[in-house]
DNA sequence: AGTATGTATTGAACGGCGGCCCATGATCGC
DNA sequence: GCGATCATGGGCCGCCGTTCAATACATACT
């Protein structure tokens, strides 16, 4: 056959995309091919090579959008919480959404580019974006004389350790964790850090005396 | 060929699991084929058979042997620390051994068995045991009148923690966690987490005056 | 030493999968 | 009609896990 004309080129990506999306959501990477995503969209094997350099290309795309998804809710509840509940409700936010495409979110972690080569730039940096809105809603926790690389590690180390639960509880092998138990996890890391934080701003550095926040 | 009595039943099977062992760690499970391990210890692929069920098979106990040195590990670090840095040294034991061995963890982590069939009790076993030297070195930590399931849910959620900052430093495409700054973040999350346990244990039921452990 | 018996090992073969390419032909805009 | 363009899909090549009849060896027995 020759030139449909029923999809533009970026109805075409975008059904692509979308087939490959729900195959994953299925039946996880193992269930894909190319072949596979050809049958969903009535297309053959030969088209996605017309739209993607290939199916590390394809995927690297899929995973862009769901770092993006994620980025978009993680900002919108915090936005929506009183700002004593921000940090829970962000890692809450965090672990529904994981648990909510988990396959999809497996496949984010896990899939490398074959011959090691590098991701790219914009890859890391939807990947460093998620840090942002804990680092901005940790900012009005901490001390004011706390130094902004401060910030930035205690940021990263909570969000580091809300990441564990969520891949200890998406990862299906180590599955002792349930999605309920994960949210009183959850709850028990970011509390209990959160107390530490005020414990060592108020022994630490500053002679202050303790501020109780509530 | 018939048989050689090179090696006995035992020693080809620990030939085998060497073998598959140095593949995984040099090439990761990719570069993993029945073939490949035949090659590297002068046998053919139907060797493997009459030893393993499956290649699912003979990876589980690569797997559980990987465990088991985890915990051994875990268990020596935490005698050998004085009491106040068991919690530190245990972190960073974790840590430390995920980072030696990267490939292998990642398999541990992502390898899935075909036809979601269940995993096997031992196998189980040995990932919930990981748990005890973490409730165990905790223990003397929380207030004696803390309940057990609060004690096991507080150990949980540590051991989580430090496994997301392990993965997220071994699965290299969210690389933004170097081997030094993973340290720092190990420090910073388990450090924190006590102190918050502490305060809270001092500030909740117990109506006890605070006690520093300095 | 020779034969018989059982077994450990073989490796070719089966059946299937996969990514990716490209000569061919269909369908478009003009 | 005519060239440009898009989609085709069969085919290339390579990989895989696994099997099993055949075989070469070790052992036991005569």
């Amino acid at each position: 056959m020759g030139r449909r004309s029923i999809h533009t080129q970026e109805e075409l990506r975008e059904l692509i995309i979308a087939a490959t999306t729900s195959i994953i959501d299925e039946a996880g990477i193992d269930g894909l091919s190319a072949r596979e995503i050809a049958k969903h969209i009535g297309y053959s094997p030969g088209t996605l090579y017309n739209m993607f350099e290939n199916l590390d290309d394809l995927l690297l795309i899929i995973e862009a959008r769901l770092l993006d998804d994620l980025r978009q809710q993680l900002i919108e509840a915090a936005q929506n919480a009183p700002a004593h509940e921000r940090l829970p409700r962000l890692a809450a936010t965090y672990f529904e959404f994981t648990q909510n495409h988990p396959k999809r979110w497996s496949l984010l972690i896990e899939h490398r580019i074959p011959g090691n080569h590098p991701v790219p730039d914009w890859y890391e940096d939807k990947i460093s974006s998620l840090l942002q809105p804990f680092e901005d809603v940790l900012d009005p926790i901490l001390d004011a004389d706390t130094s902004p690389e401060t910030r930035r590690q205690h940021a990263r180390t909570i969000w580091a350790g809300i990441h564990g639960l969520t891949s200890l509880s998406t990862a299906n092998k180590l599955a002792t964790i349930t999605n309920h138990s994960g949210q009183v996890l959850i709850d028990d890391l970011v509390m209990t850090y959160l107390a530490g934080l005020q414990r060592s701003t108020s022994h630490g550095v500053s002679t202050a005396p303790q501020k109780e926040k509530r």
